[in-house]
DNA sequence: CTGAAAGCGCTTACAG
DNA sequence: CTGAAAGCGCTTACAG
């Protein structure tokens, strides 16, 4: 295999050879050690250039004992769950900081409940990472406890309200949810409002539906208000609106735990011959991207994945520096109104507002 | 820190002490070697997984010469290009195929043109990746053949005929888009055919126009077709039908080069008050997943990008392994009839024909 | 001040 | 047949 062969690794000896001086010498030479006179750096740092020397991450993990790359853990369920938007977003993110800290970016993902969990318990536990984002996780999901208690640096994405000690970054979705309610009633008039939910059994979707339902009591609109629990997926958006049939018609308001549904939703509405937003004012969640073209453009909240990411992923970054500090940080999200709850008129035109 | 303390590493010796013998043996044991005896074997077995022992990945990349890892490389520009769902889906093919050889993923993005090369050469040069999967490169980009050339085993995902020692897995674009552009002109009677291309620094986009304008030709409608730079997005499938204007009722038929295209040129049309598929037939590219929500429902050709991902993957590992052969692997793809051409009249239906 | 050894954790070629 | 050393490529503590 010739070809192989060109990959032969350049070494430190082999710098050290060249320039005639010991492969000690060669590493603090280009760690710029004092130890080391300004010329002899010079010339191993030519010679390093010259053979193309790049450090072997193998040796050097295990003479520093860190792995030089963080992890990304995926739990199977999630793509699904929370879109590939989602997830390009804080791939994107985490990715970035890592080059920044020019430290390599594992993705791990739990392919069955199996060896899901051997899955990244391994990248722990055979020091692949040093540190790990985690992300979306459901609730119950006893691997993220397993995960923290491990002693790993974790971060998570989202909101955890049962691992109180846990590092995370997230949004204040309850908040969010009520704040666009809110708009819907107190702007729109809206007064008998459906709440299409994500899965129950992650806290996202507990939250925005709480942030609903205080939105309905706080305005003593509980009794004409519905909550319907979908999955997030575009088609579950189709099956609640169709499923409601003719019950579609005693509604003036729906707000989708995300983007998608209320896609599906508002083809629902369209073929039925119920305008938006003239009969019925329709809002979702997320603002990854379609929000802006649809007609009418959809009022969403802006939810800043990356942003979410990068501030987890700096965050891992101090904790695996030593820092101690906070636990938790919330992100600030806005509103987007833009046609669908009957704010903008005009395709294409948007009004963003702080939550 | 009394948390990182736990995290401490078992290594071979601990086996070692425990058990009774060294460390090499405990090696062997684990490997389970013939030297070993049964009991013995038995014994080191339990303590490894009493003691909770996972190799050190370091040591054993260090020793064998190989990483554990591969690394799916991204050229930044590919998202925006791609679109999300299609790196979803490429990751998730890569990701399993990695799982079931237990073997970690890395995800190498270039951040940007100054230190992007840097970003994935530094991946190969350091012996992070025992190979890599390269997927979407655009067709000018210098660094691919770099990479071929460096020896890192490599398999591309996607069409690369100016590098035709390459191995790589891919569809036949053109032979796809003729297809489907024929569909409309033999089965729907459509003569008068647009095609909104992708970006023509891609392979794909400059294959699906061949396809596209191999079909008109063909039937003798070249004269009358037209062809319009796009950029994947949905956006700019909504600018291509607007800028057409009145124009655009001269068309009787769209040919995308993507389904998110599609759907802009669907909303244009949509709000021109021209129906679909009435007076214009509209066909996309990917099946990416919304096709089939969309009223009507949008015919498409369905690219298997996971399981692209997945031949892409499992045929890395055999060139890892040592095998040689074919360097060019072609995935049969499917023409998804639904009603945007005239095909289905209700929604939820679908024909699904091989190319 | 500087040279050269020790050692990270593994595997296997070698000596006995 | 089996025990123990060598060595992968690095970095730094130690001896001189």
């Amino acid at each position: 295999m010739p070809e192989r062969a060109r990959v032969r690794r350049v070494t430190l000896r082999d710098i050290a050879d060249r320039v005639g001086i010991t492969p000690s010498a060669v590493s603090m030479a280009l760690a710029d050690n004092h130890r080391i006179g300004a010329e002899t750096r010079r010339a191993v740092r030519d010679a390093a250039s010259e053979l193309g020397y790049v450090p072997s991450s193998a040796a050097r993990a295990l003479r520093n004992q860190r792995a030089g790359a963080i992890a990304l853990i995926v739990p199977t369920t999630a793509t699904h769950v929370f879109g590939h938007s989602y997830f390009m977003h804080v791939l994107e993110g985490t990715s970035s900081v890592a080059n920044e800290h020019d430290v390599q970016l594992l993705v791990a993902t739990n392919p069955d409940n199996e060896h899901g969990l051997a899955a990244y318990e391994r990248v722990m536990r055979s020091h692949s990472a040093d540190g790990a984002i985690l992300t979306s996780a459901a609730i119950d999901d006893p691997t993220v406890e397993r995960l923290i208690d491990s002693g790993l640096p974790v971060v998570m994405i989202g909101s955890f309200p049962y691992l109180p000690t846990a590092v995370s970054v997230g949004i204040d979705d309850r908040a969010a949810s009520r704040a666009i309610t809110e708009h819907l009633i107190t702007v729109h008039g809206r007064t008998r409002l459906l709440h299409l939910s994500g899965t129950l059994d992650h806290q996202t979707g507990v939250d925005r539906r709480d942030g609903f339902l205080d939105a309905v009591r706080a305005h003593g609109l509980a009794d004409e208000a519905a909550v319907i629990e979908g999955d997030l997926s575009e088609e579950s958006g189709v099956a609640a609106a169709s499923a409601l049939g003719a019950g579609l018609a005693a509604i003036d308001g729906v707000v989708a735990a995300n983007d998608d549904m209320a896609y599906g939703v508002l083809t629902v509405l369209r073929r039925t011959g119920i305008d938006v937003p003239g009969a019925v004012s329709l809002v979702g969640f997320d603002d990854f991207g379609l929000a802006r073209v649809t007609t009418p453009g959809l009022t969403t909240v802006r939810v800043p994945a990356q942003e979410l990411a990068r501030r987890a992923t700096t965050r891992l970054f101090g904790i695996m520096a030593g820092q101690e500090g906070w636990h938790r940080s919330t992100v600030p999200v806005d509103l987007v109104l833009r046609g669908s709850c009957g704010c903008a008129a005009d395709a294409g035109h948007e009004t963003v507002l702080p939550v």
